[in-house]
DNA sequence: AGCAATAATTGGTGACGTCAATAGTTGTCG
DNA sequence: CGACAACTATTGACGTCACCAATTATTGCT
């Protein structure tokens, strides 16, 4: 059924905080910035970073796995596996079974820069939810995630 | 140093569903994908929308006011104002103090417009927090708006 | 009267999401 | 076996958007 009757107001006449959709967009719009902001010293961005992220979690993954985890188009994951490459902290490998398929493994340098990258990552997440404390973070995440595992991928 | 040790406890092996920020990101985006088709039929998009609730909520508003509360960018303002009042949702009418500041109002057909399409806004929102309960929503939407209070404005 | 600050506006730049098209490759089906 | 549909990576184009700098008109300050 509806969400939440809350006001007593005319429907149309809620404030925008009142939409949890909108408070989604808008937050997110926020998460993006300061994320990039703290990257933006080693040149990559927000993307780049997700990329070097999935990829610190399996061997390797053809292009057309990045994008359908990562959620990017796959023009995009083009650029992005680009600009990794030429960092060095990932590489292109042929696929043995397929040759169309190229696979994208991540580097020692690759690792060298998520390890010395992740504190910054979660001084961000944690400065966004300032807020709020460390139980109510997890409720956060929890519902966040489920949310994200039902509308993604 | 040992060649790529795989070790799922390292804090930079974790999944990228494992950090908030980046849910909320992904979440955003995905959030704004949703109400923008829903509002593709009307020739407007997320961000007109936005505009003309903040405006029912309140007789009217300078484009200074519009920038900061909604969090768009004052060059910004201008062209969203500028198709809104193309589409006769709102006008602009001079400041009775301040010649420099002109007054956007909603007009009645913006109105009518805002009440037609409230309930398309709603339904996007329930879609994309299908998986989740009613106590569930009012839980997500607290803890959202309470972060939003804190970092936006 | 002079001057810093402000409101709306314009223009430019780069990041980004989306779609269409292509070359090379694979699998399938008749 | 050979034509054909499906798939992978890639390129290119288009529109949206956030960000920043500059401009004009107006205001408040002193």
């Amino acid at each position: 059924m509806t969400p939440a009757p809350i006001d007593a107001h005319e429907p149309w006449m809620r404030g925008l905080h009142a939409d949890t959709g909108y408070l989604l967009y808008r937050l997110g719009l926020r998460s993006g910035q300061l994320f990039n902001a703290s990257l933006q010293e080693s040149g990559l961005r927000l993307r780049h970073y997700a990329v070097l992220r999935f990829l610190a979690t399996i061997e390797g993954a053809p292009q057309r796995e990045l994008s359908a985890q990562l959620g990017y188009d796959p023009s995009a994951i083009v650029g992005l596996v680009d600009d990794l490459e030429k960092a060095s902290f990932v590489e292109r490998r042929p696929s043995p079974g397929d040759r169309r398929s190229r696979i994208v493994v991540l580097t020692d340098d690759g690792r060298d820069f998520l390890r010395g990258t992740d504190e910054a990552g979660l001084r961000v997440t944690s400065e966004l939810l300032a807020p709020l404390d460390a139980d109510e973070c997890e409720t956060l995440h929890g519902l966040l995630r489920r949310v994200a595992e039902a509308g993604l991928n």
